[in-house]
RNA sequence: GUGAGCGUAGCUCAGCUGGUGGUAGCACCGGGUUGUGGCCUCGGAGGUCGUGGGUUCAAGUCCCAUCGCUCACCCCA
């Protein structure tokens, strides 16, 4: 039985790496430029935790969940009920009335994988605590906008609003009734989920049911005046900061502590995945989970969709590591002096490399171009016994004799600008 | 959980109606270049054809089972 990584779950190989630390980097610029704050949390939860945030009957707590059921803890699926949790525990809104949170790693689900979507899988995560002002939910869609701007990745923009506690049930109890009506000509799972989750027959793809959503009462018409006005108000800041944008009045969300505000960047390029980030408000949340009544809007970016993404956009150009300076060694007589001065330049910054096996001075040059080095000082016997050696510029071609006068110390003191330069 | 497709070298793949596993490409190692990379050229190494069973004189190829992967449904980032 060969030994390989669990379904779903998958190595990030060097060259990808790269990308992804690019990815984050830039994540975290942009976080920052907004005024957002890392938060790490735990990986695992109560289980608890999970079921009272995403809701009971979600797929995801349904379904999806990795769980040790001994004492009932669970990998987390998502970022924001454990945020959330932290926020809580630790008393955050004493520190700041406004909290801007954001976080970047590991989620689990246990879903059959496919493409763009992995049982581990990973997330950039932000979160606004404590504001409900319409234009805090425009700049953190901005945000996110950038984010994807920056990145080069083309997405659509679409937003929605779910309602509050006020306007949602009455207008789940008009959708149920339209539903009912219509019955014999909806899809089986849309059959089934006219009662488990009414607002999904809105999202469904299927042209049949598509045709009965498109005449079913809008959200947007059942929306109170205090959540009525909130989206519009979205929208005008939304256009005020000159994102574009389609609003949806079809988009569901599956995690059930959504309130008002719901958005997606969605795109075409991901097979059967659209979403590249989406998110919304979740004013109830924090009070559900018996913290104060602050109110809440945030989302999440999946980055193996934006690696996707990204690679199948340079396709084939990956981006590599490079190396300021290999030292070929030529014979044993070599490796010490050799081995010296490579710690002599990385102590002073240098990225330096070289090779003990004492191969051919031509193997050593290939390896020396494999790994991107703008420089190669060539150390052979010849050269130690007149304490000079080669430094050739790899671009260039250009060769100079480098003095191995004096320590290893004086040395590298002398060879490290030359580098640099 | 459901459906479809696919498992041949580290990777990408040829392999027809069963008849000896491919000078295959990329990557790797060595030579051509007696101490100089990329390009070129020559050579080398690398395989239980996912696994187990069956049919057959003969199975990578056909059949069954099993494991794995991929894509899609459901749902979601």
């Amino acid at each position: 039985m060969k030994i390989q990584a669990i379904n779903g779950f998958k190595d990030i190989l060097p060259d990808s790496a790269l990308l992804w630390q690019q990815i984050e980097q830039r994540a975290r610029d942009i976080f920052q430029r907004f005024g957002m704050r890392e938060i790490r949390v735990p990986i695992m939860e109560k289980t608890d935790l999970f079921v009272r945030s995403i809701g009971e009957a979600t797929d995801v707590v349904e379904k999806e969940m990795y769980t040790f059921t001994e004492k009932s803890i669970t990998m987390r699926p998502e970022a924001t009920a454990s945020i959330m949790r932290a926020f809580i525990e630790n008393g955050m809104h004493v520190q700041q009335p406004v909290q801007r949170l954001f976080t970047i790693g590991p989620m689990f689900r246990h879903e059959r994988p496919q493409k763009g979507r992995q049982r581990q899988f990973h997330q950039l995560d932000a979160e606004i605590i404590g504001a409900q002002e319409p234009q805090v939910d425009a700049e953190l869609i901005a945000m996110g906008q950038m984010l994807l701007d920056e990145l080069g990745i083309n997405t659509s923009l679409e937003i929605n609003s779910l309602g509050c506690p006020a306007c949602r049930p009455p207008f789940r109890t008009k959708l149920v009734n339209y539903l009912e009506l219509h019955q014999d000509a909806l899809c089986d799972d849309c059959k089934r989920r006219t009662t488990t989750n009414p607002l999904r027959v809105l999202d469904c793809k299927k042209s049949t049911c598509k045709a009965i959503a498109k005449d079913a009462p809008s959200i947007l018409d059942s929306l109170c005046e205090n959540c009525s006005d909130h989206f519009s108000l979205v929208r005008q800041a939304l256009q005020d900061l000159g994102i574009s944008f389609t609003i949806n009045r079809f988009m569901v969300r599956g995690l059930d502590y959504y309130t008002q505000t719901t958005f997606e960047f969605l795109t075409s390029d991901l097979g059967a995945q659209a979403a590249v980030g989406a998110g919304g408000r979740y004013d109830g949340l924090i009070e559900q989970l018996g913290g104060p009544a602050l109110p809440g809007i945030g989302f999440a970016m999946g980055i193996e969709r934006i690696v996707l993404l990204m690679e199948q956009k340079n396709n084939g150009t990956s981006l590599t590591q490079n190396t300021d300076c290999f030292i070929a060694a030529l014979g044993q007589e070599a490796n010490k002096p050799c081995s010296q001065l490579t710690h002599q330049l990385r102590l002073r910054g240098i990225n330096a490399a070289m090779d003990y096996s004492g191969r051919s001075l031509k193997a050593q040059m290939k390896q020396a171009n494999r790994v991107h080095a703008r420089f190669v000082l060539i150390v052979g016997e010849n050269e130690l016994k007149q304490e000079e050696a080669v430094l050739r510029d790899m671009k260039t071609q250009k060769q100079q004799v480098f003095s191995l006068a004096g320590s290893v110390s004086e040395q590298g003191e002398r060879l490290a600008p030359v580098l640099r330069a």
